[in-house]
DNA sequence: TGGTTCACG
DNA sequence: ACGTACGTGAACCAG
């Protein structure tokens, strides 16, 4: 038989330092018991274990410490937010029926101690559980230590046994105690022997094992024949005798605690149901999933659609028209659609009676008028993902009106780092409810003209209840986090226009195209076989093996960056350019491939029979409020080297036509001096002149014309290094001074603009107070990382705190230029389209006949957004191809 | 699946 | 002392 036993602080612990800041939606910290219960599972596939237990620490001091009249009660107090985890977990423990047992007055070291010995006395072997190296000594032929460390969310273990131990070691597991005793150990309060250090400890223990054996050879002691014989070694161990002997008492785990302890009493039992429900307030659905805790047949399906009286299946024209002009004089009633328009689900409340319909293709004979009398503008629609439900319904010439509502963007504007706004999830986030899977009704044949699943539609209904139940919760919060606004009149209006935008998509020409593919292929190929004649064949895609080839194979010097094998990277090679001609070929070799397989391939794979491609753009992705774009992603088409920015010159305007591409002039640094309110930064942009040239001679303390290129450079590197929350250490390496140099810019620059300074203190202060961010128009970001107790994780949130109202603001005004833009083309009637959007730039296809007036009309929309302490400055050109109107 | 690298604003 | 810019997506390799 065999008994795990769990250190729980230790791995609570690990858990807390190891796992990212994880948080309920009102901000309870989970992430502790998220990594413990993780583990955990872990743990019992790979050791399977007939028995189980945890064991925890009292807080107060223990025997052991007591006894020692030096010892400071200054164990450092847990962090509050984990603190705070520790009830759940022995909540969570208790509902997982596993015995935890703790002790006042000793550690969860010696409750270990104590309850392996019990397990071998009963001829049990006992596997103890911990990140702590002093529990080693507990290692027997039926006793073995298994080490956990969770690095970057990554837990690894180590079993450590008599033999792995000696290999380690070189020497017995109980002698652990004695080194301790010579070597001390700062974090846990054992002095040791002054003056022994590790290496000494270790070659004296593996000459005479105990420390008793050790003094019986005083004063005659030697170390092992390859340590350096430190002089004045037995001088310092005679005088610290008396520490060491009491070190060694504190270091020796006590297995003999009055502990009630039967091993058989810990015996796995299945977990209790209330699991489910402590999981569910913690919002660890992934983890239900897992353990199949979903799978409780109790409630989860009938309760989600209980609010369902009345479900009909639509199958006669009388009757889908008594629908239809019902719904036209309600206040709204919620829908949701299967994928190419495949079926409509309709639910809504009447009388306070709630009521669903479905209406199917297979089932209705005038399908298709249904769908252009139901989303017309005059009944009022409540959906989910509503610009992907618009784009559908344009592609097949439907109306797409009356939309009200989008559950998936309130939930984004609510808490733009969730990441994923699927039903299920919503449900859980906001009512801790478990809906069933939408993948039931999504499948292929779950309604055809042979029947339908009562499953799917059961789920398909309840879902689109959830939509209204949603739309009621999540307006009062749009409200109150003052969104509101920026929800009804941007983001929700996005959605036709991103619509039309995906579906117009952008011409390319692909004869030029995959001309230009063929010309970099014959380079790619001529580049190999130079690389080859120099190396040998080997896969230079390959981070792993080019670094094999350059650092080993020919010499040269690596760069400084690790992580599994040296760095390759750009930054890395440039360096090395003189080195030896194959880093110059590999560079290129890098440009090439990269140009071929991701845009000229990419490209050529997404075309469609038109010669357009048709990105799809993502609403609810970025934590900043910016859009993206995928399949293909159009928003990183080359444009810094001359080489990749041919392939702007492949986008073209179809015959007759031009493009007219329209951006904005330092958006974010205008925001910057706008929002931080500095005079003097203000002043730089509403002199006309280059503001980075400004900077730089406010800096330098020199006239415009005395800015050199490199002053000009610095400043421009500190002004993008403002926006992205700055350091000394990184402005440094972007300029390649020293970072005393750095901080002496950052210094001249906050003292010739100090409301700039004010505001990066005034930003990351209130970020605390408030624990999120926001942008101008109220876009906001959580940032529980500023909480974070490590340095590392505070710094990024704090980095964060600074960046994200000016990258989300300059969103959110181009957001807004989208939507005017897109209907003001509408008003006056022009055939100019909006194609594309890259962050600060709009690109419009149009006869070549409007484009002196969609330049004027971009430029005075998107210039005219909202006014501000300075101008925006939006620049517009026009050309056949995307190169040549830039 | 996660790590690297590199394209963009 | 800590480990560094902010925000994305795609291709490729390795485990």
């Amino acid at each position: 038989m065999k008994l795990m036993a769990i250190d729980g602080n230790s791995i609570v612990n690990r858990s807390f330092y190891g796992v990212r800041p994880l948080t309920t939606r009102e901000g309870v910290p989970t992430n502790a018991v998220y990594g413990f219960v993780t583990t955990l599972q872990r743990l019992l596939d790979e050791e399977a274990p007939d028995a189980l237990c945890v064991t925890f620490d009292r807080r107060e001091p223990t025997f052991r410490h007591l006894e020692y009249a030096g010892y400071k009660a200054q164990r450092k107090g847990m962090p509050e937010e984990l603190a705070a985890q520790m009830p759940i977990l022995k909540e969570v423990l208790d509902a997982m029926d596993i015995p935890r047992y703790e002790l006042a007055g000793y550690e969860a070291d010696d409750l270990l101690g104590t309850i392996s010995r019990k397990c071998e006395a009963k001829g049990w072997d006992c596997v103890v559980v911990t990140g702590d190296r002093d529990s080693l000594q507990l290692i027997t032929g039926h006793t073995k230590v298994k080490l956990v460390s969770t690095r970057m969310g990554q837990t690894t273990t180590k079993d450590m046994t008599p033999e792995t131990f000696r290999e380690d070691y070189g020497f017995e597991p109980i002698h652990i105690i004695d080194l301790k005793a010579l070597m001390g150990d700062a974090s846990d309060n054992i002095p040791g022997v002054p003056g022994v250090g590790e290496k000494t400890a270790m070659a004296l223990v593996r000459l005479y094992g105990a420390i008793d054996h050790l003094y019986d050879h005083m004063p005659d002691v030697c170390m092992a024949p390859n340590t350096p014989a430190k002089p004045g070694v037995v001088k310092k161990l005679t005088a610290g005798e008396d520490s060491a002997r009491m070190s060694r008492h504190l270091a020796t785990i006590l297995t003999d605690a009055p502990l009630d302890f039967e091993p058989e009493a810990n015996l796995r039992r299945p977990v209790k149901p209330e699991l489910r429900d402590i999981f569910l307030r913690l919002e660890f659905s992934k983890l239900i999933e897992k353990m199949g805790l979903d799978k409780a047949p109790e409630k989860a399906p009938e309760e989600a659609s209980e609010g369902v009286c009345v479900s009909e299946l639509v199958t006669e024209a009388s009757r889908s028209a008594e629908l239809l002009a019902l719904w036209q004089g309600l206040e709204y009633v919620s829908c949701l659609v299967l994928p190419d328009l495949g079926g409509v689900c309709v639910t809504w409340e009447q009388g306070g009676e709630g009521h669903a319909a479905v209406v199917l293709p297979t089932r209705l004979e005038h399908y298709n008028q249904f769908l252009r009398d139901f989303f017309a503008a005059d009944i009022k629609k409540v959906s989910h993902e509503v610009k992907d439900l618009t784009r559908s319904l344009l592609a097949e010439g439907l109306p797409a009106e009356g939309f009200i509502f989008d559950t998936a963007l309130a939930g984004y504007l609510l808490d733009a780092t969730a990441g994923h706004y699927d039903l299920e999830r919503l449900a859980m986030s906001w009512f801790s409810t478990a809906v069933p899977k939408a993948g039931t009704y999504l499948s292929e044949g779950a309604f055809t003209a042979m029947g339908e699943d009562p499953e799917a539609l059961g789920a398909w209904t309840s879902h689109t209840v959830l939509l209204g139940a949603l739309y009621g919760a999540m307006l009062p919060k749009l409200k109150e986090t003052e969104v509101e606004e920026l929800y009804f009149t941007v983001e929700l209006p996005l959605c036709r226009v991103l619509a039309e935008m995906e579906l117009a998509g952008c011409r390319v020409d692909a004869r030029q195209l995959d001309a230009f593919g063929r010309v970099l292929s014959d380079a790619i190929g001529a580049l190999e076989q130079q690389i080859y004649a120099h190396a040998g064949k080997f896969n230079i895609n390959s981070p792993k093996q080019l670094g094999e080839v350059l650092f080993e194979r020919l010499g040269l010097p690596h760069g400084k960056k690790t992580q599994r094998g040296w760095s390759t990277s750009a930054e890395v090679l440039d360096k090395l350019r003189n080195q030896h001609p194959i880093v110059n070929e590999v560079l290129e070799y890098r440009q090439y491939t990269k140009l071929k397989s991701t845009y000229v391939d990419g490209l050529l794979k997404v075309l469609g029979p038109d010669s357009r491609v048709r990105t799809s753009f993502q609403m609810t992705v970025t934590a900043t409020g910016r859009l993206s774009s995928t399949e293909p992603n159009l928003q990183n088409i080359p444009t810094r080297t001359e080489l990749g920015s041919e392939l702007r010159r492949m986008f073209v305007a179809e015959a007759g036509k031009v493009l007219v591409d329209a951006d904005y002039s330092q958006i974010e640094l205008r925001l910057l001096a706008h929002i931080s309110g500095d005079r003097a930064m203000q002043e730089a942009f509403l002199s006309g002149e280059d503001f980075h040239t400004v900077t730089a001679s406010h800096v330098f303390g020199v006239a415009l014309d005395q800015v050199t290129p490199n002053m000009r450079r610095a400043a421009k590197a500190v002004n993008f290094g403002i926006v992205y929350g700055i350091s000394a250490f990184s402005l440094s390496q972007d300029l390649g001074v020293t970072v005393p140099e750095a901080k002496e810019y950052m210094e001249a620059y906050f003292a010739r603009f100090p409301g700039v300074k004010g505001y990066m203190d005034r930003v990351v202060r209130e970020a605390k107070e408030h624990g999120y961010v926001e942008t101008l128009f109220h876009r906001r970001r959580a940032l529980p990382e500023l909480k974070a107790s490590n340095f590392a994780t505070r710094s990024f949130g704090e980095r964060v705190a600074l960046n994200m109202p000016i990258q989300g603001t300059a969103a959110d005004i181009i957001k807004l230029a989208m939507v005017k833009v897109f209907s003001r083309l509408r008003r006056e009637g022009l055939a100019a389209r909006l194609i594309l959007q890259v962050h600060d730039e709009l690109i419009v296809e149009c006869p070549e006949a409007e484009a002196d007036r969609v330049r004027t009309l971009l430029t005075e929309e998107m210039e005219g957004v909202f006014p501000m302490e300075v101008p925006l400055v939006a620049e517009a050109h026009q050309g056949r191809d995307w190169l040549s109107a830039k």
